[in-house]
RNA sequence: GCCUCGGUAGCUCAAUGGUAGAGCGGCGGGCUGUUAACCCGUAGGCUGCAGGUUCGAGUCCUGCCCGAGGCGCCA
């Protein structure tokens, strides 16, 4: 008996074979019944003939979400969904879940959030749920794939921090040893210093922020890569960001196909992310907002409804260039023309908006110290930071991704807080 | 922090101030190819909480609690 998963099922057609995993859904019509198995791989439709299995198989009846073994012939058949069926011989059930809480329920019925989100641990094992990590797994998969192939060294950075990355943003604390400790909110001043050992670094892992943010695209824990590369302007990093988004998107559509028709996802939109993006500056995003009639001056940062306003006018990611120096952190390269500019840009997509921030770095040791001042950072907490400008300091840029604005773009999900196993939302830590 | 909407059966929702209902799910029965199946039957309720108005409140008024959506902050 050969135990396999159902994404095989195709190679093993009129052969017998064991499925082990869950009782997705089930209809049953006189001596013929139908059971839906997951097994984490996929999904497949196993028939029950009254003539074929044990009477006492027959009659049982299995509860949603149970765990179960079933054996069985393998066939091809249209009506199956998926065109391939198991015709079952026996099934042993593991362990009979009885009053499985989330209704198997038609579209008009979907429970709200407030009863889905604390079953979240039971919620992910739905179709949409489902897809959505899939993709997930696939996005954060490219990346490193990404990477590596390009030669560059993940380096992670630390996930508790002495001070703030920025100074400005609201950060959680925590008792280290008893002095206050910082949850990291980016670690690129770290790789900023990884790099000065491996030339193409990236870190890969969790921030936290402790903003009261209430909208679709925020978390409070979510995911980010940031890579770092010397010797690399602002338009380098922009080609790098570029590529690196247009091969996420090729990936998924490569090898989760499947995923993106459950979500029914709009494919086209997906295909026609190809280079060359957009690159507009500042400026000209002011103007055409103003020409749009958004109520914005010159110096402002934009709001969602401004970015939405922009996004709109392109078919593909746009990126931002050039903000005036006074919304941006202190460790950004002022303009090598206009001083009151910083060499940064944001990519922004539909639906979600930013998904990049990055630049070139102040490597200027004098000019670092007269921004951090500025901000009112704690200088003695940057030392170690001023010192990789000090000892052989070098033109840089890099930027960050968010991971699940990525996925919420793809997948479209309805919120971020899907594009995450567990997610942490503003005073929400359950399960 | 601000604005808006909501809270009635396990879930999704109805119910002019006048006997609390339906669909789905559960349970029982029927159907030999179902595709979010279908048909028959059945159980299921402190209408978020506390006051008030009224002969009578799910419905009107006041306060509170909880939730959702959006904005802001931010990525």
């Amino acid at each position: 008996m050969k135990f396999v998963y159902i994404e095989n099922l195709r190679n093993f057609v009129n052969e017998e074979v064991e499925l082990r995993g869950w009782l997705y859904n089930k209809r049953e019509s006189g001596s013929v019944k139908f059971i839906i198995l997951r097994d984490g791989t996929g999904f497949v439709q196993c028939i029950l003939s009254k003539t074929d299995v044990p009477v006492e198989i027959f009659e049982r009846n299995i509860p949603y979400e149970s765990s179960i073994v079933v054996r069985g012939i393998v066939r091809e058949d249209k009506r199956a969904p998926g065109g391939y069926e198991v015709l079952v011989k026996d099934i042993k059930v593991i362990t009979e879940s009885e009053n499985y809480p989330i209704p198997k329920v038609r579209e008009d019925n979907i429970p709200d959030v407030d009863v889905l989100m604390p079953m979240r641990h039971l919620w992910i094992r739905s179709k949409k749920q489902w897809a959505i990590l899939r993709i997930r797994s696939e996005v954060e998969q490219a990346i490193h794939d990404f990477f590596y192939n390009r030669g560059f060294i993940r380096t992670d950075a630390p996930i508790l921090t002495p001070a703030s990355v920025e100074g400005t943003t609201t950060l959680f604390e925590i008792d280290y040893f008893g002095k206050p400790a910082y949850l990291s909110q980016s670690g690129q001043l770290y790789v900023e210093a990884t790099m000065m050992s491996f030339s193409k670094v990236y870190c890969f892992g969790p921030t936290f922020r402790a903003e009261k943010s209430k909208t679709r695209k925020h978390l409070s824990e979510f995911w980010m890569v940031e890579p770092e590369v010397a010797y690399a302007e602002l338009e380098d990093v922009m080609d790098l960001a570029e590529e690196l988004v247009e091969y996420i998107v090729e990936r998924v559509l490569e090898r989760k196909m499947e995923e993106l028709k459950i979500l029914e996802r709009d494919i086209k939109e997906l295909e026609s992310v190809k280079k060359p993006f957009y690159r507009i500056t500042y400026e000209q995003a002011i103007e055409k907002l103003m020409k749009k009639g958004f109520n914005i001056k010159y110096g402002d940062d934009f709001g969602a409804d401004e970015e939405k306003g922009i996004v709109e006018e392109y078919d593909k990611p746009v990126s931002i260039m050039f903000y005036p120096k006074e919304i941006k952190p202190f460790y950004m390269k002022i303009d090598y023309i206009d001083k009151t500019k910083v060499r940064n840009f944001d990519m922004l997509v539909p639906y979600v908006g930013e998904i990049i921030g990055g630049s070139q770095r102040e490597e200027d040791i004098e000019t670092l110290i007269s921004r951090i001042r500025e901000e009112n950072l704690p200088m003695e907490l940057y030392i170690w930071y001023l010192e990789t400008r000090k000892y052989g300091g070098v033109p840089h840029s890099g930027f960050g991704l968010g991971v699940e604005r990525t996925v919420l773009w793809i997948t479209k999900a309805q919120h971020i807080r899907e594009t995450i196993p567990f997610p942490r939302l503003l005073e929400k830590i359950y399960p």
